[in-house]
DNA sequence: GTGAAAGCGCTAACAG
DNA sequence: CTGTTAGCGCTTTCAC
């Protein structure tokens, strides 16, 4: 069995002394009230001698905080979010809060559910990429004033903190390179759920991209594939766009998994990139620059996106929710590699 | 301000009934005190109505535990650990728990501190992959019956549960491989610290097969790679292994981060492989199979892994620390590609 | 300089 | 069937 764990109270008594002098002298705030320098090394002495640890649940819960923060997003082995958890990791820490990270798949219930559950569990704040296509969740959240930073993804018209990158902006750029580089039948593989922000950008961006260089076949070469599915969806689909005489000629990804399951369709098509097709990828991983050929990629400042969602979140926690809502859109940076210049 | 959130005691008061009626409705023990089904109902209307939440802290400290675990790893965003961490995230929740992560860069002392805050935290039980070189902290966990499976790195004298894969098999493999593809000279870079089990076992299984086919040079091309500096200490320590007379002709990289490396200093060398020089690797990368060439490399089993850690966690937590301690140790599997086969 | 007492929100033994 | 009471371990106000 576990050892009965010594308390505040029996640090107190062994020492004859009340609980309240003890938890003066842990909290630093002797000195302030006068607490002799004897009496307060004899308490760090008997602490030291028993081996007292703090119980933080009780000392958070008399508090009312936790020193947690949760972070929801959709699948924390994706490179792109367990890089940005780590970041956020070390940024808390500093602090002294933990991170408690959860995996949604992208389901909007199991977003919820674990949103509460967090709640519940009285975590300080919250830091989402959601898959919400309601923002009703979040209005309640907003009305509890709960500390609250959407990254990644983000719904412009919600009265909360964001930080995300210009999605737009950085799939047009990527589909303006292929189409500089000469290519006109690009398809696009986006990937399920659509009303995400960062998808539904990226794909508009594309769309604008093909407008704006006269390419007028709109959504035709648009594919979407569904986020449980992805590698046999993405087979398929390819198999189907590179036949016939309106075969495509270039691919934009929209993020790295489906990437990486386009590399593998290629592969097994035996397609030469980018002789017989093209492709650029939104989201740079750090293999993209040894994949066979190195894969043109959109990166995003994952430093830049948590250092500025834990200085928003941290303002909210610290004004208990009454921090001024900020916003903020960073830039993307299109990484050209072999895979979309001839 | 964040909003007075409403307690037991709110909904018990505004019903008329006593916060220990509430409590059992809400638990699910009206039934076994007889409890009407109209007063039952009657506590759950309210409960809507009111929008009460449980306080899981306040449940916690009065039930002494935290339904949390802790998962302590060298470095979360790296693909295998990231991988585990989804996996055992999965699990957990299935029980009610969750996870908090947290990465040491391998370091002794930040180890050490995070398993104490997490114990002050009441986390339930700590799942570990520790680069510890002393076990003067997990004895104390054992005499404290603190629930613990590591994972991963284990240290087999400790009388403790551990889930690990045949390390010095799975490298034996790969370097017998390499030597039956008629490559002699075989150079191989580990990763500081060194004493970490699965990496010293790793260089173990290297030297064993080096020795068992009579090649008798020893540890002179094995080299140690800092963990902080992983991509400059790689991209030196190649340049010198390739020149000469004596140069190398193949390379087993002891995990996904060196090889990662390996593959960078091989490209900027103008190496080709597996021609001039066969590659492979420790831990398998989903990105292997699309670099040039297709890395081969040691698969690591990662959800046997994560079943079994938890299987045995949650022995440890049902039974307050006094489970049978297991010990178990899963095979690797060798996935030849590219970059060994001429 | 130090202590008593209240209370964070919850559960559970016991009483009736 | 329901309520009283105690207490998890801690901080903090107020009193001496």
């Amino acid at each position: 069995m576990i050892k009965k764990k010594i308390s505040i109270n029996d640090i107190a008594r062994s020492l004859g002394v009340s609980k309240t002098l003890v938890s003066l002298v842990i909290n630093n705030k002797s000195d302030i009230h006068g607490i002799s320098k004897i009496t307060q090394q004899k308490v760090w002495d008997k602490i030291k001698e028993m081996n007292y640890k703090p119980n933080l649940m009780a000392r958070n819960l008399r508090l009312g905080r936790s020193n947690t923060i949760g972070l929801i997003v959709s699948d924390i082995s994706n490179p792109f979010y367990s890089r940005m958890a780590r970041h956020i990791e070390d940024l808390a820490e500093k602090k002294g809060y933990n991170l408690i990270i959860c995996s949604t798949d992208e389901k909007i219930d199991k977003e919820i559910a674990l949103i509460k559950m967090l709640k519940n569990r009285q975590v300080d704040g919250l830091i989402i990429s959601s898959s919400q296509k309601n923002i009703s969740e979040f209005n309640t959240l907003l009305a509890e004033n709960y500390p609250l930073v959407l990254v990644d993804r983000c719904i412009p018209k919600l009265k909360t903190n964001y930080v995300t990158v210009d999605n737009t902006k950085g799939a047009y750029e990527a589909v303006e390179h292929l189409i500089k580089q000469g290519y006109e039948r690009i398809a696009a593989f986006a990937i399920s759920p659509v009303h995400v922000s960062t998808i539904n950008d990226r794909i508009q961006g594309y769309l604008k991209a093909l407008k704006d260089h006269k390419l007028n076949y709109g959504n035709a070469y648009l594919r979407e594939i569904p986020f449980d599915n992805v590698k046999a969806a993405v087979k398929k689909e390819f198999k189907k766009l590179i036949e016939g005489k309106n075969k495509i000629q270039a691919l934009f990804a929209i993020n790295n998994n489906i990437a990486t399951a386009c590399m593998e369709a290629i592969n097994e098509n035996r397609i030469k990139v980018p002789h017989d097709l093209a492709l650029v990828c939104f989201d740079d991983v750090d293999l993209f620059k040894l994949t066979s050929p190195t894969i043109t990629a959109v990166a995003q400042p994952i430093d830049e996106i948590c250092e500025n969602a834990l200085k928003f979140l941290f303002a909210e926690i610290s004004s208990k929710g009454a921090a001024e809502k900020k916003k903020i859109t960073l830039a993307t940076k299109l990484i050209i590699r072999r895979s979309s210049v001839l």
